[in-house]
DNA sequence: CCATTAACCTGACAGC
DNA sequence: TGCTGTCAGGTTAATG
C-alpha cells in the first residue's frame, strides 16, 4: 500500500506525539506480523524516549535513547492512528481525536503504543505484510533490511548521472528497474506509473534503452511527483489514511494510475491502457509514452 | 549473478 | 444472500 509519500505522511503525523516523548506502554496483540516481533520487543521500548523519527525508503525509524532503533514497515495495508488522551488536541498541522476506550481493540489492531505526549498510537494491518523490529542504531546499514537499499529519490545525490548509470546495464523494462528498491528506494507502483507518464517514457522500454535525456526527465518527474504526493497527503486508494483518519488526496491528481480506459490527460486522444509487468498492473498512455 | 513468478494474508468488489 | 474469481500502495524465497 504505502509508498514513500504515504510513509512520509504518516511520519509527519506521528512526529509531534513521538519525537521527544517516551513510550509509557506498549502492547502487541500477536506474536508476529510478516516476521516475528524481536525478543523483548515491549521491554526494549517501554520507558524509552524517541530522539528522532525519520524515514528510509518505505521504513519508519524511531531512534531510542538506548542505542537502538524501532523499525516499522506498513506493508500493503498497514496504518497508524493517533488518539490523544482526554481531549482533542492540535499539535502541528494535525488535529488528533481523543481516544475512545475501544481505540486499539479492532480486529486487526496488532500493536498499541502509548506515549507521554500523551497519545495512543494504534497500528492496524489487515493483511499483516507489515513488519516491526528493533536494531542497533549504529549498525543499521549492515543489516539485511537496509544493506541493499538504493538511493533516496528526494536526495541531492539522485540526479541524471546516477540514474543513467544504474539503468545502463539493465535489460529489464524501465518500470521494473524503477520499482526495484535496490535501485531507487521508496518508489512503488503508483508513483513509477505517474513518473513514467510525466516523462513520456513507455514502461515497456528496456532500462538500458532509456536515453540520457529521458533519464534526466525521469529524475525531474520522480522528484516532482513525490513532492506533489507528499503535499497532497499521499494517495488513498483503499487503505491509506493520515494518522488523524483524513484521506490523502493525490489519487485525484493521478494521470494514469487506476484510470484504465480513460482519455490521456495530455489530450493526445490516446486512451490509458492497463498491462501486467512483473505480476503488477502498469497504467500508461501508449500514444504519448515512447 | 540476474530476472521473473509465486507466496505471504485479508477484504472489497464484480459477476453469476 | 452467497458463492467464485480477481485484484490491491510490498517484499522475498524459490525458480529458471
Amino acid at each position: 500500500m504505502p509508498e514513500l509519500p504515504e510513509v512520509e505522511t504518516v511520519r509527519m503525523g506521528l512526529q509531534p506525539v513521538i519525537e521527544g516523548h517516551r513510550f509509557t506502554h506498549v502492547l502487541t496483540r500477536r506474536g508476529d506480523l510478516r516476521v516475528p516481533f524481536p525478543k523483548n520487543f515491549v521491554k526494549r521500548l517501554t520507558g524509552r524516549e524517541v530522539t528522532r523519527l525519520w524515514r528510509r525508503a518505505k521504513y519508519l525509524l524511531a531512534d531510542l535513547n538506548a542505542g537502538e532503533t524501532l523499525i516499522i514497515h506498513l506493508g500493503m495495508s498497514g496504518r497508524m492512528s493517533v488518539f490523544t488522551e482526554g481531549r482533542e488536541r492540535n499539535l502541528g498541522r494535525y488535529v488528533y481525536e481523543a481516544a475512545p476506550s475501544e481505540a486499539g481493540h479492532g480486529k486487526h489492531d496488532h500493536v498499541v503504543f502509548e506515549t507521554d505526549a500523551p497519545a495512543r498510537i494504534v497500528f492496524t494491518d489487515p493483511r499483516r505484510f507489515g513488519l516491526m523490529t528493533i536494531l542497533k542504531t549504529g549498525a543499521l546499514n549492515d543489516t539485511a533490511l537496509f544493506k541493499g537499499l538504493g538511493i533516496e529519490p528526494l536526495s541531492e545525490e539522485f540526479d541524471s548521472a546516477y540514474l543513467a548509470k544504474v539503468l545502463s546495464g539493465k535489460k529489464t523494462p524501465i518500470k521494473a528497474a524503477l520499482s526495484d528498491q535496490r535501485v531507487i528506494a521508496g518508489l512503488g507502483n503508483i508513483y513509477v506509473c505517474e513518473a513514467l507518464f510525466r516523462a513520456r517514457t513507455s514502461p515497456k522500454r528496456l532500462a538500458k534503452q532509456v536515453s540520457l535525456k529521458s533519464a534526466a526527465a525521469l529524475v525531474t518527474t520522480i522528484k516532482a511527483v513525490l513532492r506533489d504526493a507528499i503535499k497532497a497527503g499521499g494517495s488513498s486508494l483503499r487503505d491509506h489514511k493520515r494518522v488523524d483518519g483524513a484521506l490523502g488526496e493525490f489519487q485525484h491528481h493521478c494521470a494514469v494510475y487506476d484510470r484504465e480506459g480513460r482519455p490521456c490527460p495530455n489530450n493526445c486522444r490516446g486512451v490509458v491502457k492497463r498491462i501486467v509487468q512483473s505480476g503488477r498492473s502498469t497504467f500508461y498512455c501508449p500514444k504519448c509514452q515512447k
